[in-house]
DNA sequence: AATGTTTTCTAAACCGGTAAAGTCCCAATC
DNA sequence: GATTGGGACTTTACCGGTTTAGAAAACATT
């Protein structure tokens, strides 16, 4: 990768227009004391005449800071592509970036250990000035080496994942309950869950909490079952869950994603069931989609955006050297609409 | 953004490890010739020994290459989150990339303007080594900041819109006659597209060719509505085309994206019409979302991980100075699933 | 007027690499 | 035996900024 030559111009040009040093227009641009009014003037004038920026890479090589946060997601491709999450995430996060003119560095991987090694590789290379890890698994390889090389990063999950690192992270054991405990006022005995990834924290801590709250409800059925989080295996999980003879198959499914909810609504009719009545859905993160279906969705609504855009906002906190702990969000809440009812 | 001291192991380290000079470490880690074997075994194993890797940004500063690649995209962040294409295409160009060992840089602008500048300024501060340009508009400044700074870029759009730069692009107006010469084909005679925001060059193309074909077939009944490419969009516009005496609407709609196609569905049976057998429905772009819904979408289905990869491959054609020209990529093909049948 | 203090600005040393030019040594050629 | 020609490295000059240690000038103090 050759780079065309370009006439560039460079901050010796401006000097020379503006009749100062190099110094002394590094100086000015970085809004340093020690220099009058007067020059400041030229200096900015002439930059303008010439169209001049300072070059980035430069600067950072010269120690100061990197104007680049990275991220890495760790699903399989195609997975992404369906999954609003992320998109919804990554423009939170880039809103709060773009304010602080701060880039985003994302890379799509197959494994963490590939995730852990580009992190050390990207800071290494002076690549990034901090990072966002998201999507923790137990014994996550990340927080490793986040701290042996002190790399400044926000972990995306709860804090009992994240090793101690910098955290931000949304309640879901109390969604959870919530959920199941919505479901169960509304007279549900027998309630699944279509989780997502196992080898996932956060689909850990549902399962727990789902385990927990039907228990603490005494519910007559409670399953559940892990998925890739594609809407394929939401369709599958469904289909298996819904053979049961009608006596014996959950009146209420609660999924991890929405995506998958689509997914088992168009199974439900596949099938012949009537949602509402014969069996209602919950769906979780809330994108757009949950309302273009019919029956429009029911979720666990949360601000996907504002959560990246906290995300973001924690990581110039921890780059600062202040901001560390704990950060929660609030916690997704329950937005009822078409698809949930009692059972017949 | 201050980065953290954190011990760096450099060139020298490695150098004085191996008993060489900075040179020859270099020469060892591009691959140049001038060393022996003996002296690049004993670099590269004193490299290891230290853990060290190439400064990426001393490296780009010294002027060989930018290890970056950059992309801008102009939608409404909201929006965007919905768009399962854009995960997609940017996984594919990805796949490349890795490949290469090069990054993403991307960043969500609300103008095409603002995206001009931002060019302009990762070019010339040796952000990136190219750019992929997407969703082209009539005269779009894009082109001039691209040929006036020689930045490598592939553009991604028809060669009528992307004003000579080097172009990938997917035969847009074969895939509109194609969809509606299959609906005409089924027997319908009163069709409508609910297409995507009207600025875009490839909605126009898409325009001009569904009114061609339309008038070639002789069709009855031919509207287009232009959108923002929402979900809600697509649901006000085919509510508004089906609100319309069982006569004189539309008996089938073809849709620019898929969300779009999925709240059509979902009006669709808010409004007690029913799919196919009522009205048929067309979706565009065929993710995964069109198999997950009740009846499955029909839909124009290229394969858009294989899109962006192919784009990717351009860019570094660019970048290394040939491949130059227009590179389409296979049209998009019709592929009928339960939505569309001849009306009744 | 001589002596501190500031303020304003410059020169030069980095940052961590790359690349072109230069040095050294040894085998091949005339 | 002097010349040529490589191969194997080293030297050195950048790349485009930042930063520190001064120097020069302006101002204040005694």
């Amino acid at each position: 990768m050759t780079a065309q030559p370009a006439s560039r111009v460079t901050i010796k040009d401006v000097a020379a227009r503006a009749g100062v040093s190099k110094g002394a227009v590094s100086l000015a641009f970085n809004h340093k004391p020690g220099l009058s009014e007067a020059t400041r003037d030229r200096i900015f004038r002439a930059a303008r005449e010439l169209g001049w920026a300072p070059n980035l890479t430069a600067r950072t090589l010269a120690g100061s800071r990197v104007d680049v946060v990275g991220l890495a997601i760790c699903r399989p491709a195609r997975m992404l592509g369906l999954e609003p999450f992320y998109m919804e995430f990554v423009s939170g996060v880039e809103s709060v970036l773009t304010e602080h003119s701060c880039s985003l560095l994302l890379r799509l991987v197959r494994t963490v250990e590939e995730e852990a090694g580009l992190q050390e590789t990207w800071w290494r290379g002076r690549q990034i000035g901090g990072s966002i890890l998201v999507d923790f698994r137990a014994d996550d390889p990340r927080v490793a080496v986040a701290r042996r090389l002190g790399i400044p990063v926000v972990a995306v999950g709860h804090p009992s994942l994240t090793g101690g690192l910098t955290s931000v992270w949304t309640d879901d054991a109390t969604a959870v309950t919530e959920a199941v405990r919505y479901l169960a006022a509304l007279g549900h005995r027998r309630v699944a869950r279509v989780g997502g990834a196992a080898a996932l924290g956060h689909t850990s801590i549902r399962t727990a909490a789902f385990d927990e709250a039907a228990g603490a409800l005494a519910l007559a059925g409670a399953w559940q079952v892990a998925t890739d989080f594609s809407g394929d295996a939401g369709a599958r999980a469904t289909r298996s869950l819904l053979t049961a003879a009608a006596a014996d198959r959950p009146t209420a499914i609660v999924y991890d994603n929405d995506i998958m909810a689509v997914a088992g609504l168009a199974v439900a009719a596949e099938m012949g069931l009537r949602v509402p009545e014969d069996v209602s859905l919950l769906a979780w993160d809330d994108s757009q989609l949950c309302r273009l279906t019919h029956p429009t969705l029911s979720a666990m609504s949360h601000d996907v955006h504002g959560f990246g855009a906290e995300v973001a906002r924690t990581l110039f906190g921890v780059i600062m050297g202040d901001g560390a702990g704990s950060h929660p969000v609030p916690t997704p809440v329950l937005t009822p609409r078409g698809s949930t009812a009692p059972p017949r």
